[in-house]
RNA sequence: CGAGGUGUAGCGCAGUUUGGUAGCGCGUUUGGUUCGGGACCAAAAGGCCGCGGGUUCGAGUCCCGCCACUUCGACCA
C-alpha cells in the first residue's frame, strides 16, 4: 500500500473528545471515525489490525475443534422470549419491529440462536462434544459509551458456544478453551493478560472466568494475590477476614449526638473504625422494601455480591421513610424494629465489645457481642474485599487491588439455555436429558484498543508484529530524487514479492512528516532509503520501539528485512 | 436516567458579555526555495455559525424549544 493515495488523515492535534491514549493515536493516526456515540467506521489500519486479531482467534478456535459458522445480526423477539431474556434484559437490546409489526431485536450476544441452529430431533449422546463459533458484529445499546474503542456499542465480537452431556466433560472443554485464550492474547503481543474468577451476571451459569489486561484506564477493578497467585474481579473477591476477640464487656447505651458517620462515631468514642457494627441500607428494586446490611465498621458492601445473595436488584437507599422506622445515621443490630430484611455479613462473625447504633436519635451502644447479644441466623458475605486483605487461598495478608480491560471472557452456563429452549440429547438408556452449554467471547476491537494502550510511546502506537497493519513500514526519504525514488519503488516491490506486508510512503514530505506519520501507524519495522543510505550502498532498518537499527546493503536488503520480519513473528508466536 | 460542559471551515479554537461585512492557527490546493524529527515565502480554495421558531431595520451574538456530542454519576457479558 502507498501511503499517498491511503485514506485516513494523521494529524497533530488531539480532538477535543479524545480522553484515552488508544483512542487519541487511533483517531490522530487515521485508524478510524466516529459516526455516533459509541459508534465508528474503522480505515485500513484498524481494518487490518482487527483482521489480524480475528485469524489469530480462527486459528486457535479451530485448534480446539471449533466449527465456525455465522448468526444473524437481526432475530425475532420470538427467540429471546423463549429464553426469558427478551422480558429480562433492559434497553441495552435493541427492539424494533419489521414491516409485519413482528418484534425484532438486534444481536447483542447468541446464546438463543447457537441453541436454535443445533436443536432438532435430539441427537445421540456421542454425537458430543462440539463448539461452534463466530465472529461477527453486535449491537448493545450500552448507556454511556465511551473511550474509543474500549467501549462502544456496535463492535465484532468472538463467541463460541460448546455444547456437552456432562459436567467432567464440560469442565474439560472449559480447561482446552482458557488454554486457548492464553495463547489468544500472548500472540497478539499481550501476553500478560490474565485470566480472573468472575462475576457470571446476566448470563447465568456458575463458574466464569475474565481476561484481563491489567491497565489504569480499565473499568474493572481487579484483586489479586502476589503470594499464591489468586485472581478475581472485585464482584467476585472473597473477603476474608480474622477478628480477634477485644474481651467482652456490658452492653451500654452511650449519647452520641450528631454522631452518625463511623469516623464520627469512633473518633467520638475513641474506638477503631473496625470496631464497630456499620449499617448499610438498600432498597429491592427501587421500591419501599429495605435492605439492611450489618458489616463491620471499616468495610463497604459489594453490591455485586449483595445483588446475588439476594436475588433480585437492588439500589442504596436515596430516601429512607418515617414509616420504616429506621433511624437514619443509628441504626444498630441491638432491638431493631425497623421494617426491613435484615442481613449480617461474616465480617461480624464471632466479634465482641463492638459500637452500634441504638435505633434512636443522637445514640448508640458499646459492648456489642454478636455471639451474645444476637441470634443471627446465619452470615452472608457481602463484603467488599480491600488492598492488604486477607487471600482467600493462601491466608497471606497480601490482596492487591488493581485496574483492568476486560478482554474476554469464558462461563460455563449449564443448561440455561438448553433446558429453556428444549436442547436435549438422547442417553444411552434411551431417556432425554438437557444439553450442557459453555460460552467464550472475546471483544475484537476492544482488544485491539488495549493493545494500544499497553504498546504505544509518546508518539504512536507500537503495534506488535503478529497484528501491526502492517509489517514493514518503508520511508523514500527525498522521494524527489529518481535515485531514492527508484530504489525505493524496487524494495517496495521486491519485499511484496517477498511475501512482506509493506506500507511505502512514497510522498515528497519532509523528514519530520514522514517520521510523525510512521510513528502513528506504528508498523513494527521502518525501513528509510535517502541520499545518505545510498551514499553507503544501503538502507536503514530501524525498530519501531527503537531495539535495534541498522544497515542493510541495497543489494540484499529485501532478504534481511523478510528474515527479521520472520524473526519477530516467531519471537511473539513462541508462546508454549 | 440525574448533574455539568460544548456545538463557528477537515482538526484545534477566538468572536457571544455590550446585536452592525465570518476570524486565527494547523491542515488542503498552486508556484517557488528547502530537505534525517511535524521547514520557509507567495497566492488560493474552503462556512445553512447544530436544528426549528421568536424578538429586531438587522441575530453567530438576545429569547423559547429541540437535537447531537462530551465529562462525572447511575448502569453494564
Amino acid at each position: 500500500m502507498k501511503l499517498s493515495n491511503m485514506l485516513g488523515d494523521r494529524f497533530r492535534e488531539t480532538p477535543a473528545d479524545c480522553q484515552i491514549i488508544s483512542q487519541i493515536f487511533m483517531i490522530r493516526g487515521g485508524y478510524m471515525k466516529q459516526v455516533a456515540n459509541g459508534i465508528y467506521s474503522l480505515y485500513m489500519p484498524a481494518r487490518r489490525i482487527v483482521r489480524k486479531i480475528e485469524n489469530i482467534i480462527r486459528e486457535e478456535m479451530d485448534a480446539i475443534d471449533g466449527q465456525e459458522v455465522l448468526f444473524p445480526v437481526v432475530m425475532p423477539a420470538d427467540l429471546w422470549r423463549e429464553s426469558g431474556r427478551y422480558d429480562k434484559i433492559g434497553s441495552e437490546l435493541a427492539r424494533f419491529k419489521d414491516r409485519g409489526g413482528n418484534d425484532m431485536v438486534l444481536g447483542m450476544t447468541h446464546e438463543e440462536a447457537s441453541v436454535q441452529l443445533v436443536r432438532g430431533t435430539p441427537k445421540a449422546e456421542s454425537a458430543y462434544p462440539f463448539m461452534i463459533y463466530q465472529i461477527q458484529t453486535k449491537f448493545r445499546d450500552e448507556p454511556r459509551a465511551r473511550g474509543g474503542l474500549i467501549r462502544v456499542r456496535e463492535f465484532t465480537m468472538k463467541d463460541a458456544y460448546s455444547f456437552h452431556t456432562s459436567q467432567e466433560d464440560l469442565e474439560k472443554y472449559y480447561d482446552r478453551a482458557y488454554h486457548a485464550y492464553e495463547r489468544i492474547f500472548a500472540r497478539c503481543g499481550v501476553p500478560e493478560v490474565v485470566a480472573v474468577k468472575s462475576d457470571s451476571g446476566m448470563m447465568g451459569g456458575s463458574i466464569s472466568h475474565e481476561f484481563m489486561l491489567l491497565t489504569d484506564i480499565g473499568e474493572d477493578t481487579i484483586v489479586t494475590c502476589p503470594a499464591c497467585g489468586y485472581r478475581s474481579n472485585m464482584e467476585a473477591a472473597d473477603l476474608v477476614v480474622k477478628n480477634e476477640k477485644l474481651g467482652e464487656e456490658a452492653l451500654t447505651k452511650v449519647a452520641t449526638p450528631d454522631q452518625k458517620t463511623i469516623e464520627e462515631v469512633s473518633a467520638f468514642l475513641g474506638k477503631r473504625p473496625q470496631d464497630t457494627c456499620k449499617a448499610v441500607v438498600y432498597q429491592e428494586n427501587l421500591t419501599d422494601k429495605y435492605i439492611v446490611v450489618f458489616l463491620r465498621g471499616d468495610l463497604e458492601v459489594n453490591e455485586t455480591k449483595l445483588r446475588n445473595f439476594v436475588g433480585c436488584e437492588i439500589h442504596p437507599a436515596t430516601e429512607i421513610t418515617e414509616a420504616s422506622g429506621i433511624v437514619k445515621g443509628f441504626i444498630g443490630p441491638v432491638n431493631f424494629s425497623g421494617n426491613a430484611r435484615v442481613l449480617f455479613d461474616k465480617s461480624l462473625d464471632g466479634t465482641d465489645n463492638l459500637v452500634c447504633g441504638a435505633n434512636e436519635e443522637g445514640y448508640h451502644y458499646t459492648g456489642l457481642s454478636i455471639e451474645r447479644d444476637l441470634k443471627v441466623e446465619g452470615f452472608c458475605d457481602v463484603a467488599k474485599t480491600y488492598a492488604g486483605a486477607i487471600c482467600p487461598v493462601c491466608g497471606k495478608p497480601a490482596i492487591s487491588i488493581s485496574r483492568g480491560i476486560e478482554v474476554g471472557n469464558i462461563f460455563q452456563l449449564g443448561t440455561k439455555y438448553s433446558h429453556s429452549m428444549g436442547l436435549q440429547y438422547q442417553n444411552k438408556d434411551g431417556g432425554f436429558s438437557d444439553v450442557i452449554m459453555g460460552c467464550y467471547g472475546i471483544g475484537v476491537g476492544r482488544l485491539c484498543a488495549s493493545v494500544c494502550e499497553v504498546r504505544h510511546d509518546d508518539y504512536g502506537p507500537i503495534w506488535p508484529i503478529t497484528i501491526a497493519p502492517w509489517q514493514v513500514h518503508l520511508c523514500a526519504m527525498r522521494a524527489d530524487k529518481p535515485e531514492v525514488r527508484e530504489a525505493a519503488d524496487k524494495l517496495y516491490n521486491d519485499l511484496q514479492k517477498a511475501g512482506v506486508e509493506v506500507i511505502y510512503d512514497d510522498r515528497p514530505v519532509s523528514a519530520g512528516v514522514m517520521f510523525s506519520d510512521a510513528d502513528l501507524l506504528g508498523v513494527p519495522v521502518r525501513v528509510i532509503v535517502s541520499p545518505k543510505t545510498l551514499g553507503r550502498g544501503a538502507v536503514e532498518v530501524a525498530a519501531r520501539d527503537k531495539s535495534f537499527r541498522q544497515d542493510a546493503s541495497v543489494d540484499t536488503a529485501c532478504q534481511e528485512i523478510a528474515a527479521i520480519v520472520r524473526d519477530m513473528i516467531a519471537k511473539v508466536n513462541d508462546v508454549e
